[in-house]
RNA sequence: GGCGACGUAGCCAAGUGGUCAAGGCAGGGGUCUGCAAAACCCCCAUCGUCGGUUCGAUUCCGACCGUCGCCUCCA
């Protein structure tokens, strides 16, 4: 643990920033709604997945034990019509269902691993868990929360009084949005579905205490976190689109059956927009990663993510993307710089001016992540030590292999580590021995012909190399090569 | 209509009741370089509008304008 402010997280239940305090000391149990498999995750998915992935992070940074849960939606999530995504998507491809799932939650995976997102320690599909729907169902049933009707579930949220107190709606202020087939087996407009009738061209079907059919979407999250969270658990995340109905309906479900609080704390992030618009398929601005890494390093969207705050809306313009790759390459150069510099670095001890340095950096980096996780302020410490570290490097080359090491191992744990901003793309320009060992001829080469004046020839190998996207940088000790 | 969020420099984006405000990108001027690149130094905002509270507000309150989200099972 530090020795600074403690960590204060933003409670959406209280709607005011509160003292983290685990239920369990040094372990922290978290769950985040996962995505519903049924098409490529797209740049939305990327954010929220970045900013939870970096709680997680941010959290075992502290020294935390972190239980990190995220389901794998792969059943009875409706669209609008009442069709669920899944089918729909497995129609729409010629794949039995769960092909289909399977498929896009290892695209999901490998997207979310380019990004840098840990995987969760236990990714639960809703399908595997049914049974224990159906179990919790019934203890809705037995105690009066949830009734049967024509072979579906409803919870009756008149029988919560607590329902709403995460959104702040009442119940009386709620319009119902529902279909005309089923509102009449609800006692209420509000009331929603625990379990479907499955009619008989419906192929996702298990059985149940009441009829053939299948699980409501809500039910499944409320289900899999108490499996293997416990009940109460820590903190529950996901977008704030999903406040209200999903996570509504999760309290309800889960408090009215236990009579036990869910989630202590509730993270909801904001939105991914477009220049300046929510993205939708029908207004065709939908960007899958998939889509997006053909023009961005992963690396670069998700410092882009993270130069904002995670509870605000943010806003994507190609120019403000193409910033963050700008600045993520000023962080880069740096690391780079100073990993180099380490070979033939001179002994010595740590320099007492870095060590403050560094602890100042860490200082202030701390207290904003410990500030609601205030990435944008805590990267900013990181680029005031960056000019710092830059400073040194180019005045002084006598900076001692301790002060390197010092430097690289705070990069490491706090741009690395906790932001998950460091990957193999900063390590680039250190692969493939024989691609480097023919750019060390041509820079030989070059620099013959620099010494002999002839620099029209020496920059034409400069701008050829640039065209196949390695830029040589001239400086007092040599030249060096990166990949742009 | 109901609930909620936001409006800070050319772009993105933190933040604070009181030396009129981080950081990144872009731009201007320097240093360095054969020229570049990288890097460093300097410059570039009165915080949507109008009121109010206060000795003092960008930061608190109200109204208005604008943008956005949810309510209609998108992360």
């Amino acid at each position: 643990m530090t020795d600074t402010n403690p960590l204060m997280l933003y409670n959406s239940l209280v709607r005011d920033k509160q003292v983290f305090e685990p239920i369990r000391p040094g372990r922290v149990h978290m769950y985040v709604c996962g995505p519903t498999v049924y098409s490529d995750a797209h740049l939305g998915h990327g954010k929220t997945y970045i900013n939870f992935d970096t709680v997680v992070r941010y959290l075992r940074y502290l020294g935390y034990r972190v239980l990190y849960v995220q389901n794998i939606t792969d059943v009875g999530h409706l669209l609008d019509g009442g069709e669920d995504r899944i089918l729909k998507g497995a129609a729409r491809e010629q794949l039995q269902p769960m092909e289909l799932a399977e498929r896009y939650t290892r695209r999901y995976y490998r997207d979310m691993d380019r990004l840098n997102v840990l995987r969760p320690d236990i990714a639960p599909r809703a399908t595997g868990h049914v049974i224990e729907m159906i179990t919790l169902i019934q203890k809705l049933i037995d105690s009066g929360h949830a009734y049967e009707a024509n072979g579906s579930v409803y919870f009756a949220v008149e029988s919560f009084p607590e329902y709403g107190k995460l959104s702040g709606r009442r119940v009386e202020d709620l319009q119902s949005g529902t279909r005309e087939a089923v509102r009449d087996e609800k006692r209420h407009p509000a009331d929603f579905a625990l379990w479907k009738r499955a009619e008989p061209e419906h192929v996702m079907r298990w059985p149940s205490p009441w009829g053939e059919g299948f699980p409501g979407w809500h039910i499944e999250c409320s289900a899999m976190a108490i499996k293997y969270l416990g009940q109460p658990f820590d903190i529950h995340g996901g977008g704030v689109e999903n406040k209200f109905p999903h996570h509504e309906c999760e309290i309800a479900q889960a408090e009215a059956a236990t009579g036990e609080p869910f989630a202590r704390y509730w993270m909801h992030n904001g939105m991914l927009m477009i220049r300046g618009e929510e993205m939708h398929k029908s207004l065709g601005n939908f960007v899958t990663l998939e889509q997006a890494f053909e023009r961005w390093d992963p690396m670069v969207i998700r410092l882009f993510v993270l130069l904002s705050h995670y509870r605000g809306p943010l806003d994507l313009t190609e120019e403000a993307v193409d910033a963050a790759e700008r600045g993520l390459e000023r962080l880069y150069n740096a690391i780079r710089t100073v990993r180099r510099r380490r070979t033939g670095a001179p002994e010595g001890a740590l320099d007492p001016e870095i060590s403050a340095l560094l602890e100042e950096t860490r200082g202030r980096f701390e207290a904003a992540m410990n500030d609601d996780l205030n990435t944008p302020a805590a990267i900013a410490a990181l680029f005031d030590m960056t000019r710092e570290v830059n400073a040194r490097l180019t005045d002084d080359a006598a900076l001692s292999d301790a002060s390197l090491e010092a430097i690289d191992a705070l990069y490491t744990r706090l741009a690395g580590d906790a932001l998950g901003l460091l990957s193999e793309s900063l390590d680039q320009d250190l692969t493939a021995g024989l691609t480097a060992d023919l750019l060390d001829l041509l820079i030989a080469t070059r620099a013959r012909l620099r010494q002999a004046k002839q620099y029209a020839l020496a920059d034409g190998i400069r701008d050829s190399l640039a065209d196949l996207g390695v830029i040589l940088q001239d400086g007092p000790e040599g030249t060096r090569w990166v990949l742009r």
